[in-house]
DNA sequence: TACATTGCCTACCAATTGTTAGGTACTATA
DNA sequence: TATAGTACCTAACAATTGGTAGGCAATGTA
């Protein structure tokens, strides 16, 4: 996760791919290794960082961080600083973050019966 | 897409994300660049991998042929070889494949309104 | 004064993903 | 004989993503 160059035959196709196809351009969105699990934690409602930290199995603090960046920058969690010492930062979904909900469902319940179809 | 290294500690962390988590099961499946775009073309009926490419913008083959290949072995499509010169090879969603039609239309859907919200 | 707490940040490196540019096999047609 | 068509494959490389290990600031407590 370092930024994009936007000079690279990656980076044209795309956009090219995302100009055509929502679901492409849903899937750069929310298709970070932790992006999903972090929306669905905050699905029932805001968390600080140390606690999302301690649902995600193994996630260091650098991943978090930038992971919540890019989830802010997409505006699907809003951010909110209390300038108090040590200090706190809340994180919660916005309404087009909670609008996920339906997708994450989806998700859960196809991974599920995957799941169970190939471990079988 | 080369392989993966089942010693790393990136893979340790999708087993044990993917162990709890079916949405992130999931999308280590169907998160590829292009997983999602071949599945919607394929939802409509089987195609070839020449028509597969025509319809994908700028893939290369190789791309195509790795995506297919992994699809392929997540018993998400299946591929039919015609034994003829020039050769004819079909490919076809398997039923789990099919199910996965409500999450890419949630997908769709999702994507479209956030690409609305953040274009405005 | 030393240390803990919280939510980050930085430099650097390892792993994964995607692209470029070439090739193959086999037959049929020009 | 030269060329075209189909569905691939390979080596080498570029870009992106994820991980490791350290650091910082301000304040409260020991």
């Amino acid at each position: 996760m370092s930024e994009i160059k936007q000079t690279s035959t990656n980076f044209s196709n795309k956009i090219a791919l995302s100009d055509e196809c929502p679901e492409a351009y849903a899937s750069t969105i929310i298709g970070g290794q932790w992006t999903l699990v972090i929306c669905s934690w905050l699905l029932s409602g805001k968390l600080r960082f140390g606690e999302l930290k301690k649902k995600l199995p193994n996630i260091t603090e650098r991943m978090l961080t930038l992971q919540l960046r890019k989830l802010e920058e997409n505006k699907i969690i809003s951010r909110t600083v209390y300038a108090e010492v040590p200090p706190r930062v809340e994180y919660e979904l916005t309404s087009i973050g909670y609008a996920l909900k339906p997708v994450i469902k989806e998700l859960e319940d196809w991974g599920a019966s995957h799941k169970k179809l190939t471990s079988a």
